[in-house]
DNA sequence: CGGGAATTGTCGGCTGGCTGACGGACAGGG
DNA sequence: CCCTGTCCGTCAGCCAGCCGACAATTCCCG
């Protein structure tokens, strides 16, 4: 799930983002041919816009200039985060999921149609391609095999060392990690509910594994334990 | 899972039930420029063959032959599959997944590499890896949506509708569906085990909706009724 | 045919984690 | 400073479905 190990992990303004999910790494341009972008419509978007939904999707690929979104899976009762994309990713709407902006968000945007003759004319890109979709592919797979073999504190767990491996940043008395994100954010992307999430953070902290450290940030303290939590096979 | 209706493009406006799984329909070689294959290795593996874990897996692209194979992912004590493939499919290792056969089957086999390459000389054939890549990547997109929001029975009710549209056979009392898999493979592939699809099964046979035809098949008499359960949210 | 071997049917017990409900904590803005 | 909205913590109740165990059936192959 993790950050790819790409060419040159650049980060714009070491925005923490949150998913670590399927980043493309694109940036301003890397990896893509000058003049790549040309034929790209820039496009603004508000706070809560939702651009893509499973029965009406819009056949674009898209940029991420800055801002985030969420990817998701939606029921009339829940809903289940894929991946949170951040400036540089690069995203297909023609997946059957739902796409929202979190916060104030440009893109690139161009038609799908378009996008595939470009890259017929441009062979070059095409291995890009192939590997930004493997990514998201692993990524998919992931998150599958979390849902069917691992249990909610294993899952947590494992959320949370990635997050420390990603963005922690050692401390004294631990590794402090900052989340942007709220409880019930966490739960979306691991499937589960705000109210596991909240217990079993609670239970740890009381354990000593870790602290909270303001609203949206974590001091963890024993990484190790961490470690052993996510191996619950179930 | 199986077989995917055609070559021709599609997602007409995703839903997320027509699709098939991630066949990529090459059969003997349509879709591929005439003489693609040249370079491949043909490969002939006995049955219950394991090509390729996610610890260690082998960089290879490969198009089924005639045979079948599963794509799977594995824990100590349970699987679940993500796919099985038939011949004409196309399928790269570089997933963190499992795949073995099913049964005796012989592929064509590529390194990565010298694929990408290929791919990078005939631009022709990338709008159909892109397609594939899609394809699989909606499918286990699928799968998170139903281990995440589907209960076991709507899960096999939709598991059934799908066959049935795919290989099903219409008859006097109903649609004949010869499932070549026994009832632990469908618990498989629906990540679920076998005491439950079994259950179900004889449980839906009672109230009429289906019958048991030999082993490895069914009749399907009241496909509405299917339908419903499919959609029990959770 | 006949005897393992595999596959299937069924049941009761147990439990992870979802649900709903409610009170406390914090933040902003008037 | 209070009022109001949003977020967080916690608890009791409940149920889908996994697990283990065993019997019944069917298959396979000499």
């Amino acid at each position: 799930m993790a950050k790819g190990p790409g060419p040159a992990g650049h980060h714009p303004s070491g925005h923490p983002g949150a998913g670590g999910a399927m980043p493309a790494s694109a940036a301003q341009a890397p990896g893509f041919p000058e003049g790549f972008l040309d034929d790209f419509l820039p496009r603004s978007l508000a706070k809560g816009h939702v651009l893509s939904t499973p029965s009406h999707p819009l056949n674009q690929v898209f940029i991420v200039r800055s801002g985030r979104l969420k990817v998701y899976l939606a029921n009339d009762t829940r809903e289940i985060s894929l991946a949170i994309l951040e400036a540089g990713d690069l995203f297909s709407t023609h997946t059957p999921t739902y796409v929202r902006t979190l916060e104030a968000t440009e893109l690139w945007v161009i038609d799908i149609g378009q996008f595939a003759r470009k890259l017929a004319a441009q062979p070059a890109v095409s291995p890009l391609m192939m590997r930004v979709l493997g990514r998201i592919l692993s990524n998919a797979i992931i998150l599958v095999e979390d849902l069917a073999f691992r249990d909610v504190p294993a899952r947590l767990a494992r959320f949370l060392i990635r997050q420390a491996e990603q963005r922690g940043v050692t401390e004294a008395e631990g590794c402090l990690l900052p989340l942007n994100l709220g409880t019930e954010d966490i739960a979306c992307l691991l499937g589960t509910t705000r109210q596991s999430v909240s217990s079993l953070i609670n239970q740890w902290q009381r354990e000593g594994l870790l602290t909270r450290r303001g609203r949206h940030s974590l001091l963890i303290h024993d990484a190790q334990a961490l470690v052993a939590r996510s191996l619950t096979s179930n």
